[in-house]
DNA sequence: CAGTGTGAAGTTGTTCACAGCA
DNA sequence: TGCTGTGAACAACTTCACACTG
């Protein structure tokens, strides 16, 4: 390894972009195992209901270029979007909130292969505390302290009821957790340096009935 | 009830307002329950981390207007938020794939009022099928069909392996569903007045994978 | 004068138009 | 001719500037 970094300048990519990289990556994986040789970005575009110059914009962003008339090469692609999402590091997690959603997200598949390990969940439910999900233990939210001080995990997922949520917030704050995803519906106070971001279901719902009144008045 | 409409023209509202809309009735519901009898977009805007002129356009579709110097009534927020997303009505719904994620939502408390019931819950795991969840009674995929043709339901939510995304989606087609929720990684093909709502938390993970590298890069 | 309300400016993301290439 | 790649036009959303109000 040379000691001239080889990382190069990490461009800010359009938040936009970087939400269909995974949509992206899960197509040409399927195409990966139909052993597929290249894909252009028209047929992306159709299979995916997207623009094909965007798709072409948005691929451009990996690094990788394709060949007129022929496309990219889907593993050179599937290779430089696992390397753009960071699916090829791991990134160990913990998770607060052992409940129904905390628990699918445990169950979550696909998780395992996009790079993000939830290595622990905390609960204050002593019914919970102490049984395994999926493989992944469940520790009463005190043991939260010491663990993350010894490990050293990077992503804090939150799935607790709202209420308490931003004093989890402030725990995971406390030890030094880089980004929160939050899944309560509650705006979390943060230092600045600390990323969060808001997955919020009502969001989505909001949009469907929006459309649904929208569909009904025409 | 008048021959005439009652109905306002439905304008179409930015889909980025749409979403803000739910934190807004969170907020506000909040502070209807501590009695709070005004609000200011400048002070919705700081506890939401928003733009104060975003909060007043926002709250503008609303149809309601606030008092200079005072803010916006509360209740009367509520009442017009409650309308504009269509909580006070209820929209039934049908849960295909009784898995971890489709125990979840059901389970979850929020969308009782949210004008969100689920009203039944789909699954070919023999397992799950005759049990309940929270009340809600799990049935085999088999019955979907008659009884979706006897109570007439708006809106399926899409919870199965991707694997089973398509073909499920294709029976909710057929049995007159008008909107999709769709939480499988799949882009589903459907006749183009059947609304699709994608729900892809990879997109999410993306994000925060995406800042947390260009947090490392600075 | 602190807040609403709105038209204008600015920013971001998408779509178009077309040059280059095999 | 069909595709990549890119600069320019366009559309959508956000932020700014400011007139208005109690």
């Amino acid at each position: 390894m040379n000691a001239i970094s080889t990382d190069r300048i990490v461009q800010p990519v359009p938040e936009p972009t970087v939400r269909r990289m995974p949509s992206y990556l899960n197509l040409l994986r399927e195409m990966l195992r139909r052993e597929e040789q290249f894909v252009s970005a028209p047929a992306i575009a159709k299979l995916l209901h997207l623009d094909p110059t965007q798709v072409v914009k948005d691929l451009s962003y990996t690094g990788i270029s394709g060949k007129p008339r022929v496309g990219y090469m889907v593993s050179e692609l599937v290779l430089a979007l696992e390397d753009f999402l960071g699916y090829n590091r791991t990134h160990e997690a913990f998770l607060v909130g052992a409940g129904y959603l905390g628990s699918a997200l445990i169950q979550y598949q696909g998780f395992r292969e996009s790079g993000l390990k939830i290595v622990a969940a905390f609960d204050i439910d002593k019914r919970k505390v102490g049984s395994e999900i999926a493989g992944v233990p469940v520790f009463h939210l005190e043991k939260f302290r010491d663990l993350a001080s010894r490990l050293h995990i990077s992503i804090g997922i939150l799935t607790t009821p709202a209420p308490a949520a931003q004093s989890v917030a402030d725990l995971m704050v406390g030890w030094g957790i880089k980004a929160i995803w939050n899944f309560a519906p509650v705006p979390l106070i943060v230092p600045e340096h600390v990323i969060v971001q808001d997955t919020h279901i009502y969001a989505n719902l909001a949009v469907i009935l929006n459309k649904l009144k929208q569909a009904k008045a025409v």
